[in-house]
DNA sequence: TATATTCATCGTAATATTGCAATATAATAA
DNA sequence: TTATTATATTGCAATATTACGATGAATATA
């Protein structure tokens, strides 16, 4: 059906999921790396830098922007995109803690 | 199209990717953290433990398993998932470093 | 005003994902 | 052998994602 069933999941499962999502394709994570990279806000040489169109660079940064991961302020004709540190800290919290549940250590039990 | 770009991205960049679409599903996301709680192999009740189908649990764990989370061990009839300790810390760094990159204290920029 | 620049949105094609019923496979039990 | 049990695979329908050309909206510049 391609229709997840979030109803059957508790909040915690579906917010993990929804971030990690975020990062679930290449071009997403290159983009925020590049803004760290500059660690300033990047106004817009994104799509040089990456190899995609225009629109499909937008369309990332929205469902960045959307995710709370990313900021974009309008300055003059361009806009300007930075990380969202506090949102950034929150999922980044919500991640290590499904990371690192359990104990890894020594070997496997099967 | 559908179809990711990968060519245009780096070895990390798709890595990372790859790594976060194994929890980008509340699914795949509660099989985990059911496997961190038994604490142990579980062996087949994952199906009545979250709500869907068996065929549906099961591709499921073909996806942990194809990504190398999960290992599986046949055990008469049933099968045993645990955790891949190895790969899950190597995917545990690869998303840390990936997540703690930038300075994130202080004011956003714009 | 007219034109250029920058980015967002719309529409659409190609492909991927999710979910399940039905069926297959494999090991055990009767 | 014939069930029974547990899991995998197949095939399909519904929906989501990715990518891009075309176009729109807003601001700046000539």
């Amino acid at each position: 059906m391609g229709l997840t069933k979030s109803e059957i999941f508790t909040e915690e499962q579906n917010q993990v999921a929804a971030l990690a999502k975020a990062f679930a394709h290449p071009a997403r994570v290159a983009i925020l790396q590049q803004i760290f990279k500059v660690n300033n806000c990047i106004c817009g040489d994104l799509v040089e830098e990456i190899g995609l169109a225009q629109a499909t660079i937008s369309q990332h940064l929205r469902e960045l922007k959307t995710i709370g991961l990313i900021k974009g302020n309008i300055e003059g004709t361009s806009v300007c995109y930075c990380i969202d540190k506090d949102n950034w800290n929150n999922m980044k919290s919500m991640i290590l803690n499904f990371i690192d549940q359990g104990n890894n250590n020594g070997s496997d039990c099967c």
